[in-house]
DNA sequence: GCTCAGGGTCTCG
DNA sequence: CGAGACCCTGAG
């Protein structure tokens, strides 16, 4: 177990912003979180003003020091926020423990195909039944929570999230069982591509390459448009100046920012923002509403 | 039952 | 360019 703390970060407002559909609260005391991503895997809970993660201080620095982003300065980020910005205001505010992850590359490419046209809870369960049929099952730790109050670990199972090859191998029939609808083809065109040195090498060339680069060359990919390559840069390669411009972000926009969003203003980071926004739209309860599960 | 929308993209005119 | 089609499913 290791034991850190990190400011400007909340598991459950994260698990919740719709950038990562592997990352959930467990429905066990303790309020622990599951963690998975790409071949990894961690437990998560907080103690008091310090996160406890199920991994070595080791692994936490080789790779979820990274993922959670913990070399940006958030405050500074929120800092900037035009004082007149009501909307903004109250959108960091309520989603003040929201970062962007770093995410793997392929992981991103592929969920985000699946998110077009669709809603939360179904990418979760497409890529839930992606991971558990076709991805590699392997042995993680976990948390448990003691008697005493304290925590412990444990052995427990996940899944890796698969590898293009395994996917082209399950075929349409194999994806049948996700229910992803047309996405489908989309998923197998780029598990083909990305299974062949030629993508292999597209992977690596996007990796390096800068933010309206990689856009153009996410664009060429079949079933990949101008918002799932926003989304891509931002959460998979992360150009943080990419701005995803989706159904709700689309909505903020025309009821709050009618004279347009100030993307000057915010020129670099201005998807950091665009999360918070989106975070707040989705999640903040008005009055006689539920709060939307998972 | 029915309609509608959900972190859009493709195809066709 | 713009309009429609598109798989599927839960909410109203």
């Amino acid at each position: 177990m290791y034991r850190i703390q990190i400011n400007h970060m909340d598991l459950d407002q994260i698990a919740r912003s719709g950038q990562c559909f592997r990352f959930e609260r467990k429905n066990q005391p303790g309020d622990i979180f599951s963690i998975a991503a790409a071949e990894y895997y961690v437990e998560a809970a907080k103690e008091e003003d310090t996160f406890l993660f199920s991994c070595t201080e080791e692994e936490f620095h080789q790779v979820w020091a990274g993922y959670f982003d913990l070399e940006a300065d958030y405050g500074g980020y929120k800092s900037h926020v035009a004082s007149d910005d009501t909307y903004l205001k109250e959108a960091v505010k309520w989603g003040w423990g929201v970062r962007i992850l770093q995410q793997d590359l392929w992981e991103i490419l592929i969920t985000f195909i699946i998110s077009q046209n669709n809603n939360i809870s179904r990418i979760r369960n497409s890529v839930s039944k992606l991971c558990t049929l076709f991805g590699e099952e392997k042995k993680g730790k976990g948390l448990v929570l003691l008697d005493d109050g304290s925590y412990g670990e444990e052995e427990c199972i996940y899944h890796a999230f698969p590898s293009p090859e395994s996917i082209k191998a399950a075929g349409l029939t194999g994806l049948a069982p996700l229910s992803l609808g047309y996405r489908d083809k989309y998923i197998l065109s780029a598990s083909e591509f990305a299974s062949e040195p030629e993508g292999k090498a597209w992977l690596m060339e996007l990796l390096e390459a800068d933010y309206k680069k990689a856009h153009e060359m996410l664009l060429s990919q079949y079933g990949i448009g101008k918002k799932v390559a926003d989304c891509v840069c931002l959460f998979g390669l992360h150009h943080v100046g990419a701005f995803p411009i989706d159904t709700h972000v689309k909505q903020i926009l025309e009821s709050h920012y009618p004279q347009g969003f100030p993307l000057e203003r915010y020129q670099g980071y201005a998807g950091i923002l665009q999360q918070y926004m989106f975070y707040y739209k989705l999640n903040h309860v008005k009055t006689g509403e539920s709060v939307p599960s998972l």
